[in-house]
DNA sequence: CCACTACTGGACGGCGTGGTACAGTTTGTG
DNA sequence: CACAAACTGTACCACGCCGTCCAGTAGTGG
């Protein structure tokens, strides 16, 4: 019966292979990475793996947080503080900005979430709580914007997050499956004015 | 050297296996689906496969060309006609109810879209081509629209139509991980009202 | 009717896979 | 410092996969 690490050792372990699982999941889709892959990448033997793991599925939903984890964590930096809809306009803008540098790989949050959907509970739970924490970051900036005023007091901040999300997520599938930033760009641009329809 | 079949048997045997392909492909992933599985699913052989195929990547590409045809025909058929704000909502309306219906496994060509994409080139087209086939579908609704006058001269089609396929897929992708239908509801609704905002 | 091509079915092989077993090494603790 | 638990490396196995090969069966043009 595997379990969590009980020393450091243990734990820089267990999380070496979960990063390299998450960067290898990430560039080559799960089903098409093996678990010897992973190991060889993280320096690990199979004795290990099995130590803190109980098979591929279960390494696959930790590396599906654990990039949920990175990719929010890089959101809330550009989107934390942002109370303004010149704020949002420009953060979007970055995040456009840098999926296009990256070579247009998908949604790094929505591509595993696509694959695992479905076929892995607990992994599609971390990618549904990803999108979560994604929302309630767009979420956030949406209320501040209403309480500064620059939205309507009538505005539904809750809403309008999911409806940007989903243009964003949309947009990132369009362009990934076109090899073209310009279908993202288009999304994103609606998005926004959906925005702008609430401004005071 | 593999080829196009040359006599209506061959040609059946063809179709077959590629149907049964996209069938299993849709409900278990692509990589998750094994050639012999087809085979037995299509009752074909070996030497029958090869016989048309250059091996797994070629059939998958035409699994996912098939796919996006059916879709594409059923949404011919709900938007092909659509010439109306009420029509288009409608139309729409019905869609998310067959994506309800169905057990929200995610847009049936983004899933396919997203697990390809980067991996196999060919296939990554077919599925750009159904999402162009969508937008264009789109597009002529809203074009006819605006030549009846319910939509100003200065809207863009094209532009509006790319944002809400956008919605529609975004909201697809977060129903799909959520396991819940609101997220769509959202979107399409957003996504509407875009439209609507340039009504006359 | 013949010869030639298209097509079919299945047996087979090499390989990579996920998972197990187990012996050896650290590490923390009393 | 002893000793048990945590941890690590690797050899190994059974299985399923993709693709090859080939012998046989329609089907078709001359």
């Amino acid at each position: 019966m595997p379990g969590e690490p009980k020393t450091g050792r243990g734990r820089a372990s267990r999380e070496r292979i979960v990063e390299r699982a998450a960067e290898l999941f990430a560039e080559r889709g799960i089903a098409a990475t093996s678990v010897d892959e992973v190991l060889a990448a993280a320096g690990a033997g199979k004795g290990q793996f099995y130590h803190y793991f109980s098979g591929r599925d279960e390494l696959a939903a930790a590396a599906v947080g654990y990039r949920c984890a990175q990719v929010i964590a890089g959101l809330t930096g550009a989107l934390g503080g942002v109370s303004s809809l010149a704020g949002l306009e420009q953060a979007l803008a970055g995040f456009a900005a840098g999926f296009e540098a990256t070579g247009m790989p998908g949604c790094p949050i929505g591509t595993l979430s696509a694959e695992v959907a479905g076929r892995n509970e607990e992994a599609r739970l971390a990618a549904a709580a990803g999108f979560d924490a994604w929302e309630r970051l767009l979420a956030g900036a949406l209320e501040r914007m209403r309480q500064r005023g620059e939205l309507r007091a009538e505005a539904e901040p809750a809403r309008l997050a999911t409806a940007l999300l989903a243009s964003i997520e949309g947009g990132m599938a369009l362009s990934q499956a076109r090899k073209d930033m310009a279908s993202l760009r288009v999304a994103v641009e609606a998005g926004l004015a959906q925005v702008r329809a609430w401004a005071s």
